[in-house]
DNA sequence: ACGCGTTCTTGATCCAGATCAAAGAACGCG
DNA sequence: CGCGTTCTTTGATCTGGATCAAGAACGCGT
């Protein structure tokens, strides 16, 4: 009846195909930890990474059959499954739940636009202040005291280039340039301090808005 | 209680503003002529369209309050509309329609993503190639038979530039360079005709797939 | 038919970011 | 601890597309 019943965990290594594209998928589920990475390629190998799933974020799609492009975990990850005709049983049952499951496809989907603007019109410089301000955003602050937080970078220059669409050399000639100008700090190369939030959202070349 | 009775028609002129970003959305409604552009605008200007309404395409997300994107005619237009209130009624008692309304919301969070590997990874001439098979594959052929079709190209050349992330120039040289490779003919500025599918969709840089 | 604003094409030049190349760091792992 | 491997940084150069700048072609109203 409940979800508990039907429950698993899986892990994977750093660098796993968790699922191809095209492929069926037999299960959906959320991350508990690490992260995973959404991607597209061109017939020639250029990639795109077109999603990030974070901790808490939830992977699958009830009502389709295979999926669109390739799952691969960028770190070490653990997912909390579910089977998915058992699933999609419980979303018939409990409108809630689909209301749920719809509330997250349009926060996909706005969160998707967003990124096509980054990818579209931003400079190397905007890219990556976007991205690490997402990053900021998102990462747990386990000491919220507004004193500068360190960040987890989860993922190489090469993951980074591919999901804001640049080469790995840009990347990490913009972010020495963001050091330069002071506003963030590397405590090593996967971790980083935001030294001036308000002028790392200046560089995201956003409106300025706070929003939720 | 069906749809037809709180159903109303709203025509807009090209140009027209129909929503704009941040604003309270008092109605749904689908595109029955013209086509519509959702874009977002950086705070210098630089605009990036992230969406095209074609005839037939849904407008609004039943549960959101405000829209996160300006809406502006393309073409004329001329909008299905429905009261936002009683259309969430009725999706609340009729599991079918919010069935549909998620199939539709993955289909555009599909064609968002193949739309950031345009973006991020694609050369002018791909993102040119993949825009005009867009259109050829979305066209209506009233003519089914297999012969070159007249496509329709309802925007400009910046509107253009705006949807696949280029200037202006950029496109009007790439689709100048399409025709003299002897893929795709003017009839005028509006319109086209494919001359070689094949060719063209070689030029998208896509896998070779021809898929529904 | 004519004039005028808008859109489109074409040419010349420039530059942000790609590409090519080669040192440095960090990271296992035996 | 030493040593190969995989990442990252930094430098030098190249280039696709942006930008700047005219014209040319259209479309519309009178």
């Amino acid at each position: 009846m409940t979800l508990e019943l039907m429950k698993s965990y899986r892990n994977f290594l750093a660098g796993d195909q968790i699922l191809w594209r095209g492929e069926e998928m037999t299960f959906v589920g959320s991350v508990v930890q690490g992260v995973a990475s959404l991607s597209k390629t061109l017939e020639d190998g250029r990639t795109q990474t077109v999603g990030l799933l974070l901790p808490s974020d939830f992977m699958g799609r009830p009502g389709r059959r295979e999926i669109a492009f390739d799952v691969i975990a960028t770190t070490d990850v653990t997912l909390c499954c579910f089977d998915k005709k058992p699933f999609e049983k419980l979303i018939l049952q409990t409108p809630h739940v689909a209301e749920r499951l719809m509330e997250m496809t349009l926060d996909e989907l706005d969160s998707a636009r967003d990124w096509m603007v980054l990818l579209g019109r931003k400079t190397a410089r905007e890219k990556i202040a976007t991205f690490l301000e997402m990053l900021l955003r998102r990462s747990q602050h386990p000491d919220p005291t507004q004193g500068t937080v360190v960040v987890d970078l989860p993922m190489t220059r090469d993951q980074i280039a591919n999901y804001i669409g640049l080469t790995l050399e840009t990347v990490s000639r913009q972010m020495t340039a963001l050091k330069n100008a002071g506003i963030i700090t590397f405590t090593d190369r996967k971790h980083f301090k935001v030294t001036d939030p308000a002028a790392l959202h200046r560089a995201t070349g956003d409106d300025r808005e706070l929003k939720s």
